[in-house]
RNA sequence: CGGGAUGUAGCCUAGUGGCUAAGGCGCCUGCUUUGGGAGCAGGAGACCGGAGGUUCGAAUCCUCUCAUCCCGACCA
C-alpha cells in the first residue's frame, strides 16, 4: 500500500492522524470520540504499563481495582471536584430495563469511590500509609477529541494514597512526579519540565497539582502526567479519620497521580517524522526488523543467512524476520519505517559475499555495514545511542524554542508567531494569567521548581508588579 | 454549541437526469520478480450514509435526517 503521510510542514494535525492510522496504532470506532487501540498501539501501551507498574511497586504501591460505576451523589460530596467534572460525566440512568433510583456516573476519575472505601479501611495510624494504584479506563465526555490525546474513553493508571501527615503526603506527591519524570526522560526519551500548576490549571479538588510538561514538534505543550496533593479535601468530604499515635483523631492526608494513553500520543508527536512513526528503543515493541534481500536463485541461501542472524538475536532482543516473499525489499523498508522500528537490518547476496549486514537507524536513516559476526554485539549499543539521540534532539528542540520574555507585547507577538515556551516573570495574579489566555491562547503550563529565585527583582510582564514566579507560558493540547 | 468539509467496494477517487455504476490501490489464484513502495493474466468485492419527494427514469435535482473528520468555543 502506498501510504502517503501528510508532511508536518503542510499540516501538523493531518500528519499526526496519518501516523496513527498508517502505523496501525489506533483506528476510529463507531462512537464519536472513541477509538480502538490496535495491537501495534496497545503493545506500546503494554510496555509503558509494565515499566511504570514496576516503578510503582518499587516505591511500595500495590494494585487494586475499583468499579466503573459511581453513585452520582459521591461526585457531589467534594464541591470543587463536582464543579470540575460534572459537565464531562456520562451518566447511566437505566439498568435492568428500569430507571434507576439514583443515576450512576461512569468514572471520570476514582477519587470518590476510592475514598468511600478508604473510610471503611482506615481506622488508625497503623493502617497508614495506604498506597494503592489501579489500571483502569475512564470516561470524560469531550466536545473535541483527538486520537490518543483526548478521547472520550481512555486508559490510565491512577494512584490514590492516604497518609498520616501533610508532609508525608506532600513527599509522596513529589516522589511520584519524579517517577513520571524519570519514565518520560529515560524511557520515552522525552525531556519534561516539572513543577506546580497555577490554581487556574490545577485538578478540581486538589490543593496543589504538580505536572510534567513536554514540548511537541509543533512547539505546543503537552501535559504528560500529573501528581496531586489533595490535602484533607477528600478525607473531609468522605469523613475519613484515623487515630493518631498520640490518641487524637485527625483527617487523613491524600494524594492522587496518573498518566494515561495520552503518553502514546506524546511519544508520536515528540519523535516521529514524515516517513512515519519513530519509537524510542526502550518502548518499541519490536527493536529490530531483519529484511533479507533475495532473488529466486539465491533465496534459500539468503534466508538461511538471515535466519541464522535472527536466531542469534532473538534471545537478546525483540526482533522480527520479514521473510515474506511477496513484497519487495523497498516496500518492506518503507513499511518498517512507518511502523517506527528503531533498527532495520538489510542482508542480501552482496552482504553475504562480504560476510556483513547493513544496520539502518530509524532516527537518522544512516546505513552502517558491519561484519555479520559482530552484528549481535552491535545492536544493544546502537539502540542505546538511538535512545540517547532522540532525547538529545528533543531537548535541543525545546531549548531552541524556549525564550525569556519580560515584555507583554513581545509575549503576544511570540505567541502569534512561531510560538514555543515563554519563560515570563509573573506576579501571581490570576487576572494577568487570564488576560494572557484571552489574548494569546497561551496558558501557564507550569511554574518550574526553583523558579521563584529567578524571578527575584523582576517585574511581571503583564501587570508590572513585582514578579513572584518565572512562569512557562505556551499554547497546549 | 458555532464555522467548514466529507459520505459511491476494505481504502482513494470518477461519474452533475438516461443502458448492467467506472477506475486505481489493496485483497484472492497462478506465473514471473525482489539492494528504496515490482510486472503480467485471471478473480471476488457496492442495496452509491439514511428517509421522503420531484420525474417515464435519481448516485446525480429538492427537503429532511444521520454520521464522521477538521477549525473554533469549552475542558484534569
Amino acid at each position: 500500500m502506498a501510504e502517503r503521510i501528510t508532511p508536518r510542514s503542510e499540516s501538523y494535525s493531518d500528519w499526526y492522524v496519518d501516523i496513527v492510522l498508517g502505523a496501525e496504532l489506533a483506528d476510529y470506532s463507531p462512537v464519536k470520540g472513541t477509538m480502538v487501540i490496535r495491537p501495534r498501539g496497545y503493545a506500546v501501551w503494554e510496555r509503558m504499563q509494565s515499566i511504570l507498574d514496576g516503578m510503582f511497586k518499587e516505591t511500595g504501591h500495590v494494585n487494586a481495582y475499583f468499579p466503573l460505576l459511581i453513585p452520582e451523589s459521591f461526585l457531589k460530596k467534594e464541591a470543587e471536584h463536582v464543579e470540575g467534572f460534572a459537565p464531562e460525566c456520562a451518566v447511566v440512568t437505566h439498568g435492568g430495563g428500569e430507571e434507576l433510583d439514583e443515576p450512576l456516573v461512569i468514572r471520570p476519575t476514582s477519587e470518590t469511590i476510592i475514598w468511600s472505601m478508604y473510610k471503611k479501611w482506615i481506622q488508625s495510624y497503623r493502617d497508614l500509609p495506604l498506597l494503592i494504584n489501579q489500571w483502569a479506563n475512564v470516561v470524560r465526555w469531550e466536545k473535541r477529541t483527538r486520537l490518543f490525546l483526548r478521547t472520550t474513553e481512555f486508559l490510565w493508571q491512577e494512584g490514590h494514597t492516604a497518609h498520616a501527615s501533610a508532609e508525608e503526603a506532600r513527599d509522596e506527591t513529589l516522589q511520584m512526579l519524579e517517577v513520571y519524570r524519570r519514565f518520560a526522560e529515560e524511557y520515552m526519551a522525552l525531556p519534561v519540565l516539572t513543577g506546580v500548576k497555577t490554581p487556574a490549571e490545577k485538578f478540581a479538588g486538589a490543593v496543589d497539582t504538580y505536572a510534567i510538561e513536554a514540548m511537541m514538534q509543533d512547539k505546543k505543550a503537552l501535559q504528560a502526567g500529573t501528581s496531586h496533593f489533595l490535602g484533607q479535601n477528600f478525607a473531609k468530604a468522605f469523613d475519613v479519620t484515623f487515630q493518631t499515635s498520640e490518641g487524637g483523631l485527625d483527617h487523613v492526608w491524600a494524594t492522587s497521580w496518573g498518566v494515561s494513553t495520552r503518553l502514546v500520543g506524546a511519544l508520536i508527536m515528540a519523535h516521529s517524522d514524515d516517513k512515519g512513526l519513530v519509537l524510542p528503543p526502550r518502548l518499541a515493541p519490536t527493536e529490530v526488523a531483519i529484511v533479507p534481500i533475495f532473488k529466486n536463485q539465491n533465496k534459500t541461501e539468503v534466508l538461511a543467512y538471515a535466519s541464522k542472524l535472527h536466531q542469534q538475536l532473538k534471545p537478546m532482543h525483540r526482533v522480527v524476520l520479514d521473510d515474506d516473499d511477496n513484497n519487495s525489499p523497498g516496500w518492506k523498508f518503507s513499511q518498517w519505517e512507518l511502523y517506527g522500528v528503531p533498527i532495520r537490518i538489510e542482508c542480501g547476496p552482496k552482504d553475504m559475499q562480504a560476510e556483513q549486514v547493513v544496520l539502518v537507524r530509524r532516527d537518522t536513516g544512516e546505513k552502517i555495514p558491519v561484519p555479520v559476526a559482530e552484528a549481535p554485539a552491535r545492536i544493544a549499543p546502537l539502540l542505546e545511542d538511538i535512545q540517547r539521540s532522540l532525547y538529545d534532539r528533543a531537548l535541543a528542540f525545546r531549548e531552541e524554542n524556549t525564550r525569556d520574555i519580560d515584555d507583554y507585547q513581545q509575549l503576544v507577538s511570540f505567541m502569534e508567531g512561531d510560538g514555543g515556551f515563554a519563560r515570563v516573570p509573573w506576579s501571581g495574579s490570576p487576572e494577568a494569567e487570564a488576560k494572557v489566555k484571552e489574548e494569546t491562547k497561551a496558558t501557564i503550563r507550569v511554574l518550574p521548581f526553583g523558579n521563584e529565585e529567578a524571578a527575584a527583582g523582576k517585574r511581571c510582564a503583564i501587570t508590572g508588579e513585582p514578579a513572584r514566579h518565572m512562569a512557562i507560558f505556551a499554547k497546549s493540547y
